[in-house]
DNA sequence: TCTGGGGTCCTAGGACCC
DNA sequence: TCTGGGGTCCTAGGACCC
C-alpha cells in the first residue's frame, strides 16, 4: 500500500506546445521567406478551400481575421462578407507537415518524452528535467523565444501536472504565451470558464449540459459524478474527472505502432451520379490508403466505404475481411462491394475509403482462396509506391484516369504517418 | 448561398455460441 | 413448445478532437 501511495503522489510537469494559428503563421513564415512584403499575421487573413472545387471553408484565421468575427470551419464567403478585404490563401499541406517536423526535432531537446499530438501540438514530459534547462516556465520561455527565433512562428506553451491541464493552460491567452495550471489553481483557472472549454464538451454535449443548468466548467465538476452517469454513461463520468482535472495517461513517443486505422476521403469537384465515376474515386482513394498501409508496413482487416450526399447526410458500410490485405486491387474490389451495397443512387458529393483493424505485414496468413498472384500483385504495388516516392504520386498513373476529370491519388495530407488525436488524451 | 479532411472512441442492436 | 443469460463479434452511427 505505501508503495502505490508514493506512485501516485510522484508529481509530473507536463507540458502542451501548441502553434498559435499554425497553418496561417507557417504560411506567413514561408511567404516571408520568400521575399514576402506583408506578413499574413499582420492583416485578416485566413487559409481556405477554393469555391470552386467546394471546399470553401476557413481552416485557420489571422488574429486581425478574428476581431472581425470570422470563425474557424465557417464558410469563406461568409468570412468574406464580414470582412470584405479579407485575403484567403489556399493551403499547403506539404509546408505544414515541414513546420511540424521541425518544431518536433526542436522540442525533442528539452525531453526524451515527446508526444505528438497533432500537426499543430505536442506534449513534452518535463518531469526531471529541471536539472538540465531549470523551472518549468523558465524552460517554457526557452523553448518559446528559441522556436520564435529559429522557426519564425510563435507558440503557447501551458504547464501543467498533467496533460489536460497542460493543454487547457496552452488554449489561454494568445498568442506567443506561456501559462500554467497547476491543481491548486484549478478553482480559480479553470473552473470560472464556459463548460465548451474543457476538452471532450463540443456543440451538442454543450448544448445538453446547459440544458441542466451547468454552465461553466465549475459547475460540472461540482455535479454529483453519479446524475452524470445517469445522463452520459461512462462519458459523463470523464467529464466528471476532466472537470476536476484528473487525468494521467502517459505522454508516450510511441507513434506508428498505435495507428489505430489509415482513411482517405475527397469532396468531388462535381456531384457524382453514375456508378462508373464513383468507382473511379474510390479507386483513387484506395490508392493513397493503401500506400499509406504499405509504408506503415501494416495490413488491414476491414474495409469501409463513406458516402455523402448533395444533401449533406452521410453512410457508411464496411466489412471485415477473411485475410489481412495491404494490396490495393484487394481493397478496392471490396471498396467497390460494399460501394453497390449500400448506395441509394443520390447524388454524391463526398466519397472516403478507410481500413481498420491493422496488423503487421510480416506474417500474413494466407486462405483457401488465395491466388497464385498475390505476392506479384503486392510486388507490383511496391514498385509502383516506390516510383511514385522517388517521382512524385502522378509520375505513374492508371489508364482509366487519363482523362484527368478524376485525380488518380487522391486525399493524403502528408507522408508521414502518426498517430493523431485520441478523445483520451 | 453553402458547409474539408484527417483521426479516435463509444454505444446499441443483432447474430451466434455455450 | 418455450424458455434463460452471458460473452464475443460484427456493423452502423454518432460524438469528439485538430
Amino acid at each position: 500500500m505505501r508503495i502505490s501511495g508514493d506512485i501516485m503522489a510522484a508529481k509530473r510537469t507536463i507540458m502542451h506546445i501548441d502553434v498559435n494559428s499554425a497553418y496561417l503563421s507557417w504560411q506567413a513564415v514561408y511567404d516571408l521567406q520568400k521575399g514576402a512584403d506583408v506578413d499574413l499575421r499582420q492583416i485578416p487573413s485566413v487559409v481556405g478551400g477554393s469555391h470552386e472545387d467546394r471546399k470553401g471553408i476557413v481552416l485557420a484565421k489571422s488574429i486581425p481575421a478574428k476581431a472581425f468575427g470570422i470563425q474557424t470551419g465557417e464558410v469563406i464567403w461568409q468570412a468574406k462578407q464580414k470582412c470584405p478585404d479579407l485575403v484567403v490563401v489556399p493551403p499547403n499541406y506539404e509546408l505544414y507537415m515541414k513546420a511540424s517536423n521541425a518544431l518536433f526535432s526542436l522540442i525533442k531537446d528539452y525531453s526524451p518524452k515527446v508526444q505528438r499530438f497533432s500537426v499543430d501540438e505536442m506534449f513534452l514530459d518535463y518531469t526531471g528535467m529541471e536539472y538540465f534547462f531549470g523551472e518549468p516556465i523558465e524552460a517554457a520561455y526557452k523553448i518559446k523565444e528559441r522556436v520564435k527565433k529559429e522557426l519564425g512562428f510563435t507558440i503557447n506553451i501551458g504547464i501543467g501536472e498533467n496533460k489536460l491541464t497542460a493543454k487547457i493552460a496552452s488554449d489561454f491567452k494568445k498568442p506567443d504565451m506561456v501559462h500554467t495550471l497547476y491543481q491548486r489553481e484549478i478553482p480559480t483557472k479553470m473552473w470560472p470558464l464556459p463548460v465548451e472549454d474543457l476538452f471532450m464538451v463540443g456543440r451538442k454535449t454543450k448544448k445538453k449540459l446547459n440544458e441542466m443548468n451547468i454552465k461553466t466548467i465549475g459547475d460540472l465538476a461540482n455535479t454529483d459524478v453519479k446524475f452524470l452517469y445517469s445522463r452520459f454513461k461512462s462519458f459523463g463520468y470523464l467529464l466528471w474527472r476532466y472537470a476536476n482535472g484528473i487525468e494521467n495517461s502517459p505522454v508516450s513517443g510511441d507513434r506508428i505502432m498505435n495507428i489505430k486505422g489509415i482513411g482517405n476521403s475527397t469532396t468531388i469537384k462535381f456531384d457524382v451520379e453514375d456508378k462508373e465515376t464513383a468507382f473511379k474515386v474510390l479507386l483513387s482513394l484506395t490508392e493513397s490508403v493503401a500506400m499509406r498501409l504499405r509504408a506503415a508496413k501494416a495490413c488491414c482487416s476491414v474495409v469501409s466505404v463513406e458516402i455523402k450526399t448533395s444533401q449533406l447526410n452521410s453512410y457508411s458500410h464496411q466489412r471485415k475481411l477473411f485475410a489481412p490485405t495491404c494490396i490495393t486491387d484487394e481493397i478496392y474490389t471490396v471498396a467497390a462491394e460494399l460501394f453497390e451495397e449500400c448506395w441509394k443512387g443520390e447524388k454524391i458529393r463526398h466519397l472516403g475509403v478507410r481500413v481498420s483493424q491493422l496488423s503487421g505485414d510480416d506474417f500474413v496468413q494466407g486462405t483457401f482462396f488465395d491466388d497464385v498472384n498475390r505476392e506479384k500483385k503486392e510486388a507490383l504495388d511496391c514498385a509502383i509506391d516506390y516510383i511514385r516516392l522517388k517521382y512524385g504520386k502522378h509520375s505513374i498513373i492508371r489508364g482509366v484516369f487519363v482523362d484527368r476529370e478524376i485525380s488518380p491519388v487522391s486525399g493524403g495530407v502528408g507522408e508521414d504517418d502518426y498517430a493523431m488525436m485520441s478523445s483520451i488524451l
